[in-house]
DNA sequence: ACCTGAACACCGTTCAAGT
DNA sequence: ACCTGAACACCGTTCAAGT
């Protein structure tokens, strides 16, 4: 499986070496300034040498450090023994992962599979975790969809880049504006009665991303919901009724 | 509040136009191929006209598009009234918005805000549904949090592009793949047992984007548990409950 | 107020050439 | 096998100039 089976010797530029290094530029520069020629320089090597080891050019090069980024996230425990556990730990993962690695959180929030190797080992969990909370045949899949999903939701939002350019003076009109809107009784009643817990707080109305200001009980209110939806809507799909009465 | 109070002339260009074009330029191209000259190649206008009417260049002008292609998402009903009804109805229009301009999904699945003008009556709703449901305080924005990243979370994974070079290639060959590592019964036994549902029909194991291929089945059990959660997890989170015990 | 036009610094990628 | 080096087509943005 593994690509080349070389003795990397001390200094040579390796593929690894060249995801590394990546994943270092995006980390330090953000998904829009992250380059390849960037990425060049950092190994000290001509912007052209890197296609050798990493034929996929731009993109796919940031799918494979999107890839690393996610390396680990799987829990090693056993899924079927407790799988609200399991589940819970896989969730804390992810969003553990892409706080070390913020840049990669929209990365992975918006792509159809990591490009360089899908995780099955993530895949497989997942998968037992559900049925051994009930799930199975086509339901099972809808639930994976589900858990999916829900995994990478919240810390793509929650980690979403801050413009670029300017990024203070940014802050400081929408937050302005922000918390002007915000105690409009008169449009908004609900939101003006919360403005407080809500401001700054909350999507939407925040102005800084979650590097700055994690979103931590928003999260931890997140995963509990999902999981305790997963446990009351077990058996309850409305294909998987139909079929209970047709058989 | 309107930028401009003056009247938009037959032919003239606004800045209406401009942002429309952009969306339309936006869904055409894809979001790593869209730019501005192509803007103002459609609009039949030097480049660099376009930042007189959109001071905020090309990710401003992507925010003011992905706002339009937001247009119409907020539920006109009263959320007080069903708040489960109005929730799902969002959830519905959130990806039904999507599904026609998929190429924004990632750009709303990670931003901190659409940059021209926060959707607050979208806010006001939420807010307003949730305390219908019984969430107040502390755990009413963290509620809203969870309701926000799950009505994003699950449209942006399923609308995440193909990649833009050698489509049907990559399509085949990660097929090929991925038919060949989920039969591994060795390895992933859980995956191979449900082989026949997954395969192509689930996140990171699939070749097609929902555009091409629609999640229906996997979209509904993810409200449905959600909406769950929401019902199950009311007055339960734990700082909530430490209060309680103080107060 | 609204748009043209040239110029700048920077891209990703291709392709030939070196060793 | 691995890397250099030049070249190409395309960017977003700035800035002066037109009307």
């Amino acid at each position: 499986m593994a690509r080349t089976m070389r003795k990397p010797r001390r200094g040579e530029l390796t593929r690894d070496r060249v995801v590394a290094t990546a994943l270092d530029c995006l980390d330090r520069l953000g998904l829009e300034a992250f380059s390849m020629r960037e990425v060049a320089r950092a190994v000290g090597v001509f912007p052209t040498a890197l296609r050798w080891h990493v034929p996929g050019g731009r993109n796919g090069l940031l799918a494979e450090a999107a890839a690393l980024a996610l390396s680990g996230v799987t829990p090693e425990g056993d899924a079927a023994k407790d799988w609200r556990a399991w589940l819970r730990d896989l969730f804390d993962r992810y969003r553990a992962a892409m706080r070390r690695h913020p840049n990669a959180a929209a990365l992975l929030g918006a792509q159809l599979v990591s490009n360089g190797g899908v995780p099955l080992a993530l895949v497989e969990g997942v998968l037992t975790a559900l049925e051994a909370a009930g799930y199975q045949g086509d339901a099972l899949r809808d639930a994976y969809n589900a858990v999916i999903a829900a995994m990478v939701g919240f810390a793509t939002l929650e980690f979403a880049p801050e413009p670029a350019e300017d990024r203070d003076g940014w802050a400081a009109s929408l937050r302005t504006h922000v918390e002007a809107s915000v105690r409009d009784a008169g449009r908004y009643p609900t939101l003006a009665r919360n403005a407080n817990q809500v401001a700054g707080q909350a999507f939407v109305l925040r102005w800084q991303t979650g590097s700055a200001a994690p979103l931590d009980s928003g999260f931890a209110c997140y995963v509990d919901v999902f999981l305790r939806g997963l446990d009351a809507a077990r058996g309850s799909s409305s294909k998987a009724k139909t079929r209970d009465v047709l058989f």
